[in-house]
RNA sequence: GCGGGCGUGGCGGAAUUGGUAGACGCAAGGGACUUAAAAUCCCUCGGGCGUAAGCCCGUGCCGGUUCGAGUCCGGCCGCCCGCACCA
C-alpha cells in the first residue's frame, strides 16, 4: 500500500485532544445514583519532582480501565493527588535551603504537567495534596475522633530509632534491622508514642480477607501471615519456694509439656528486670541482649544464649520436677507474654539451647511408624505436629497432638492456671514521627488536664513556616513559639504535641477524600456511600502489606466513628510488575546511563564518548543508583504519549516485570504510523457514515465482519481480565486483516467502515489521542471518548468451519476442515481418509476413535 | 528456616484452562523499491534428517495418570519474591 498521507504528528495531535477533553470537562465525575459507578484508582505518587516509568505503567493500566469502563456506560471516578508529606522535602530543605512546601509544590506542578502530557482521563477537579492544610485538617479531625473512640492512644514503648533520620520507625518500616529509608542500623529506645489500635481489628482484618475475591492471592496471604494468628494457651507456673506472682507463658505446643526442661524469659520481661536489680551478672546479660541488633545476619549468627536466674518453677503435672528459669536472648517481649517453656525435643531453638546448657531432651511426640522405645532426638528437633503420637507423657500417652493440646488446655483451665488464647503477631501501629514535614498530631499537653485534643474549630493545627533544618531532630520541638498554646479545657498555658504523623496515615484515607474532595467535613457521607469502595485499585506489590493493611484499618476506624458505612476500601486490587532496563558499566565497574553507550554492529557495547568497551548487565528494575532509567518525558517528547502507553501494554503481562527497550518503543512508533496510514488510505473507500447495513453480506464483507466482531469480543474480554498484552496482540491481528483487505464485493465499503471504526474504538483506551484523531478522519464530529463500546454480534464470533487436529495414538498426523459442530461420524470418516493417517495406522486394527467435536480426532491403534 | 511464585524459540510472550505448542510483537537473515539511505512492502525464522512428500525430537530434569500433558499428580534442579528467634 502506498500513501501520500503525511506522517502522524503525535506532538501536535496529542496537545490538541488534551485541550479538547479538558475544555469539555470530559472526565469530571458527578454522583448520579441512576447510573452504575466505577471507581478506578492508581496509587497516588510521591512528588519527587519527575514521573518515572513505573508511574507511566501504573497510570496507563488505570487509564485503560477507566476509559474502557466509561465506554461501557459506567459513571467513572478516576482522580489523582499527591502523597506530599515526607522526608525528602526536609532533606531538600536542608541541602538546598528551600522550604519543604516550596520544594513540594514546585515538584507537584512539574509532575502534574508530565502526567497531563500522558493524556490520562483524570478528574483533576478533585486533585488533593496531603501536605495542604485543606487535607490534613480533616486528618486531624479523624485523629481526634479516633482518640475519642479509643482507637488512638499514647503509651511508652520500646521503639525502633533511626539514628540517621532521627525518627521512630514502625516495625513494618524496619527491613533487615535497618531503616527502610535511610538504611541505617536501627536502635532500641524507650519513648512515649502515639499509636493507632489496629489490633482492635486483628481478627476482622484477617477473616475479611476471605471476602476480597478480586485481590491477588499472594497479597492476601502476605497479609494473613503479617497478622499472624495463632491458637495457643496461656499457662501459669508457680515458683518454687518464692512468694512471687506465678510466671505466665504463652505456648502453642502445650501438648509437649511433659518434655519441658526449662523456662525462658525475654530480657525485657519484668521478672528478668526484677532479678537484675539484685544480680549484677543478670543485669549485664540483659544489657548484652539489648545491644543485639535485629537484622537477619545478626539473628542468624547469634548463638542461643541464656542466663540462669537461679529461680525454679514447678512442673504443673509432675510432682517434684522443677524447671530452671533462664533469661534468654531469643525470646521476644512483644510476642505472647514474653516468656516460654522450652521443650527441646520438639523445637529447634529450644534444642540448641538445651544442648548448650546440658538440659534434658525428652521426646514426647513420636513420629508415626517409629518405635517409641528407641526414638531419640539428636541435633534436629521433631517439629511435625500433624503426625505423631504422644509418648513419655503420663495421661497424654497415645494421643494425637490435637487431642493432647485439648486435654492440657482443659486441665489448666479447670485449675484456673491457664486459658486458651488467640494470639496475633500484629501489633499496634506507632504513628509518632519526630519530623517537621508531616501532619501535626492535634493534641495538647496540659499540666492540669493531662492530654487534651485540640478543639475542632481550631483545626487545622497548622505547621509553622519559619523553621530551620540545619540541625538534626524535630524543628517543631525547637521552634521558639509554635508549641506554646492554651489548654482547650482550662485555658492554662499548655504545650502542643510536636510529633507529626507517619506519612502512611496520609495515604490511608485519601481514596475516601476523593469522593468529596472539597467538602467541609473529612468526607461527605452521601458521596462516599455512592463511590466507595474503590472498584479497581492499581499499584506496586511493595505496598502489599503496609499501605493496604493501614487503609483497611482506617476504613474500620472511620466506620466506628460513622464517617463511612463499609469496612473494605478496595474491592479489586491489581499489583503491577516493575519496569526494568538493561544495566551498563564501564571497565572500572561504574554504572552508565543508557544514553552514554552505543551498540556497534559487532554487538559490542561501547561508551559513546570514548569508544571504550562497556559491559551489559542483566535487566533490573529501573533505579537511579544503577543509572538504568529512561525518562518518560524524553520518550513522550520524542514519540508521543500514545507510543509510551502502547508499548507499556504490549508484550508483557501487567502483573509481571517488563523490560523497556528502545527497539520496543520504536516498534510501537512504527505501528502507530501503520494504523495512521491504514485508516487514511482506506477512508476514500468507505460507505457514508451512518448508512444502513446492506442486506445479507457475504464473501469478503462477511469475512471482514467476522474479524471485526471477534476483535470486539476478544479485546473486551482481555481488558476485563487485565490481559492487556493479549488485547494488544488481538488488535494487531485485526489490523493485519484490515491491512490485507481489498474492497471488491457488495457491502465491502460498509463492512470496512464498521471495521475501521471498531479498530479505532478498541485501541481508544490505550492510545486515546490517535483514537480521537482517526475518529475525526473517519468523518465524525463527536468525541471518541463519548462513543460506547461496540457490542459483539455473537453469531459472527464463531466460524462456520473449524480446523480439527487428527491424531493417531496421540501423535499429530494431520488436520481436517469440518463444518462447525459436524457429526462425530463425519469427522471420523474425514480423519480416516487422510493419507498420513492411513500410513500411520499401517494396517493395524483401530481399537477406538475419540472425537471431541470441533477440537480433535484421536484414532487409537 | 517458613510461606508463595515461576521455568515454553535468540528475546518478550500466546496456547479456548486436558485437545493442532510457539498467536502477536521484537531481534535476525534474504529479497523488492531507491543513485544511496531511511521509510515501506514481500519471504524465512524451535532443532535434526531428507531434493521432496514427509519423518524424528522438542515446553528445566526424572517418573506417573490419560486415547491425549506446556497444562494434572509425585520427586528433584534452578531462579525470583515475601516473612523471619512469633514459642
Amino acid at each position: 500500500m502506498t500513501s501520500s498521507t503525511a506522517r502522524y504528528n503525535a506532538k501536535v495531535v496529542e496537545a490538541k485532544w488534551q485541550a479538547e477533553w479538558s475544555a469539555n470537562r470530559c472526565f469530571e465525575a458527578e454522583e448520579d445514583p441512576k447510573r452504575p459507578k466505577y471507581y478506578v484508582l492508581e496509587m497516588f505518587p510521591y512528588p519527587s519532582g519527575r514521573i518515572h516509568m513505573g508511574h507511566v505503567r501504573n497510570y496507563t493500566l488505570g487509564d485503560v480501565i477507566a476509559r474502557y469502563k466509561r465506554a461501557r456506560g459506567f459513571n467513572v471516578l478516576h482522580p489523582m493527588g499527591w502523597d506530599a508529606f515526607g522526608l525528602p522535602a526536609e532533606n531538600a530543605a536542608r541541602d538546598q535551603k528551600i522550604h519543604p512546601a516550596e520544594w513540594t509544590y514546585a515538584n507537584i506542578a512539574n509532575m502534574k504537567a508530565e502526567l497531563q502530557s500522558m493524556g490520562l482521563s483524570l478528574d483533576w477537579s478533585r486533585e488533593l495534596a496531603t501536605c495542604h492544610p485543606g487535607y490534613y485538617r480533616h486528618q486531624q479531625k479523624l485523629f481526634v475522633d479516633f482518640y475519642k473512640a479509643g482507637l488512638a492512644y499514647r503509651k511508652e514503648s520500646w521503639v525502633n530509632w533511626d539514628p540517621v533520620d532521627h525518627t521512630v520507625l514502625a516495625n513494618e518500616q524496619v527491613i533487615d534491622g535497618r531503616g527502610w529509608r535511610s538504611g541505617a542500623l536501627v536502635e532500641k529506645r524507650k519513648l512515649t508514642q502515639w499509636f493507632f489500635k489496629i489490633t482492635e481489628f486483628s481478627d476482622d482484618l484477617l477473616t475479611a480477607l476471605n471476602g476480597l475475591e478480586r485481590w491477588p492471592d499472594p497479597v492476601r496471604l502476605m497479609q494473613r501471615n503479617w497478622i499472624g494468628r495463632s491458637e495457643g494457651l496461656r499457662m501459669q507456673f508457680d515458683y518454687v519456694g518464692e512468694k512471687r506472682e506465678p510466671l505466665e507463658i504463652y505456648t502453642t505446643r502445650h501438648d509437649t509439656i511433659f518434655g519441658a526442661s526449662f523456662m525462658a524469659l525475654s530480657a525485657e520481661h519484668p521478672a528478668a528486670l526484677a532479678v537484675a536489680e539484685n544480680d549484677p551478672k543478670a543485669a549485664e546479660f540483659i544489657a548484652e541482649c539489648q545491644r543485639l541488633g535485629t537484622s537477619e545476619e545478626v539473628i542468624e549468627k547469634t548463638e542461643k544464649k541464656g542466663y540462669d536466674t537461679g529461680l525454679r518453677v514447678k512442673h504443673p503435672f509432675v510432682d517434684g520436677v522443677e524447671l530452671p528459669v533462664y533469661i534468654a536472648n531469643f525470646v521476644l517481649m512483644e510476642y505472647g507474654t514474653g516468656a516460654i517453656f522450652g521443650c527441646p525435643a520438639h523445637d529447634q531453638r529450644d534444642l540448641d539451647f538445651a544442648r548448650k546448657y546440658g538440659l534434658p531432651v525428652v521426646p514426647v511426640v513420636c513420629p508415626k511408624g517409629v518405635d517409641a522405645a528407641t526414638f531419640e532426638v539428636g541435633t534436629e528437633a521433631f517439629t511435625d505436629n500433624d503426625s505423631g503420637i504422644l509418648i513419655n507423657s503420663d495421661f497424654l500417652g497415645g494421643m494425637s497432638v490435637p487431642e493432647a493440646k485439648a486435654a492440657i488446655a482443659e486441665r489448666m483451665e479447670k485449675r484456673g492456671a491457664g486459658e486458651r488464647t488467640i494470639n496475633y503477631r500484629l501489633r499496634d501501629w506507632g504513628i509518632s514521627r519526630q519530623r517537621y514535614w508531616g501532619c501535626p498530631i492535634p493534641m495538647i499537653h496540659c499540666d492540669k488536664c493531662g492530654i487534651v485534643p485540640e478543639r475542632e474549630e481550631n483545626l487545622p493545627v497548622q505547621l509553622p513556616d519559619d523553621v530551620e533544618f540545619d540541625q538534626p531532630g524535630n524543628p517543631l520541638d525547637r521552634h521558639p513559639t509554635w508549641k506554646h498554646t492554651d489548654c482547650p479545657e482550662c485555658g492554662a498555658k499548655a504545650v502542643r504535641e510536636t510529633d507529626t504523623m507517619d506519612t502512611f496515615v496520609d495515604s490511608s484515607w485519601y481514596f475516601a477524600r476523593f469522593c468529596s474532595a472539597r467538602d467541609d467535613d473529612p468526607v461527605a457521607r452521601d458521596a462516599v456511600d455512592y463511590w466507595l469502595a474503590v472498584d479497581q485499585y492499581i499499584g506496586g506489590v511493595e505496598h502489599a502489606i503496609l499501605h493496604l493493611l493501614y487503609s483497611r484499618f482506617f476504613m474500620r476506624a472511620m466506620r466506628t466513628c460513622s464517617f463511612v458505612g463499609l469496612d473494605e476500601p478496595f474491592a479489586g486490587l491489581f499489583t503491577q510488575g516493575m519496569v526494568c532496563h538493561e544495566t551498563y558499566r564501564d571497565q572500572n565497574g561504574n554504572w552508565l546511563y543508557p544514553e552514554e553507550v552505543v551498540q556497534g554492529d559487532d554487538g559490542q557495547v561501547r561508551l559513546a564518548s570514548t569508544g571504550e568497551p562497556a559491559t551489559v548487565g542483566r535487566s533490573e528494575a529501573m533505579s537511579k543508583s544503577k543509572k538504568n532509567v529512561v525518562d518518560p518525558g524524553a520518550i513522550i517528547d520524542k514519540y508521543g504519549a500514545d507510543i509510551a502507553r502502547w508499548f507499556m501494554l504490549s508484550d508483557s503481562p501487567p502483573e509481571r516485570d517488563m523490560e523497556w527497550t528502545d527497539a520496543g518503543a520504536n516498534g510501537a512508533w512504527r505501528y502507530v504510523q501503520r494504523i495512521w496510514r491504514l485508516v487514511n488510505d482506506h477512508t476514500p473507500n468507505l460507505a457514508a457514515a451512518g448508512s444502513a447495513m446492506p442486506n445479507a453480506l457475504d464473501g469478503t464483507a462477511l469475512e471482514l465482519r467476522r474479524a471485526t466482531h471477534k476483535a470486539i469480543k476478544g479485546v473486551g474480554d482481555d481488558i476485563e481480565r487485565f490481559r492487556f498484552n493479549r488485547a494488544v496482540a488481538r488488535i494487531h491481528e485485526f489490523s493485519n486483516v484490515l491491512g490485507d483487505f481489498k474492497p471488491r464485493g457488495d457491502g465491502d465499503d460498509w463492512a470496512l467502515r464498521e471495521a475501521l471504526e471498531t479498530l479505532v474504538t478498541l485501541f481508544g483506551p490505550m492510545m486515546p489521542h490517535l483514537g480521537e484523531e482517526l475518529w475525526r478522519v473517519l468523518g465524525h464530529e463527536t468525541l471518541l471518548v463519548d462513543r460506547s463500546w461496540p457490542a459483539a454480534d455473537e453469531t459472527l464470533t464463531v466460524d462456520e468451519t473449524v480446523t480439527i487436529g487428527v491424531q493417531v495414538s496421540g501423535k499429530m498426523r494431520g488436520t481436517i476442515e469440518m463444518p462447525r459442530d459436524a457429526e462425530k461420524a463425519d469427522a471420523e470418516a474425514a480423519a480416516l481418509a487422510l493419507d498420513t493417517v492411513q500410513r500411520a495406522i499401517g494396517g493395524n486394527a483401530v481399537r477406538k476413535v475419540i472425537v471431541v467435536p470441533n477440537r480433535i480426532v484421536n484414532i487409537v491403534v
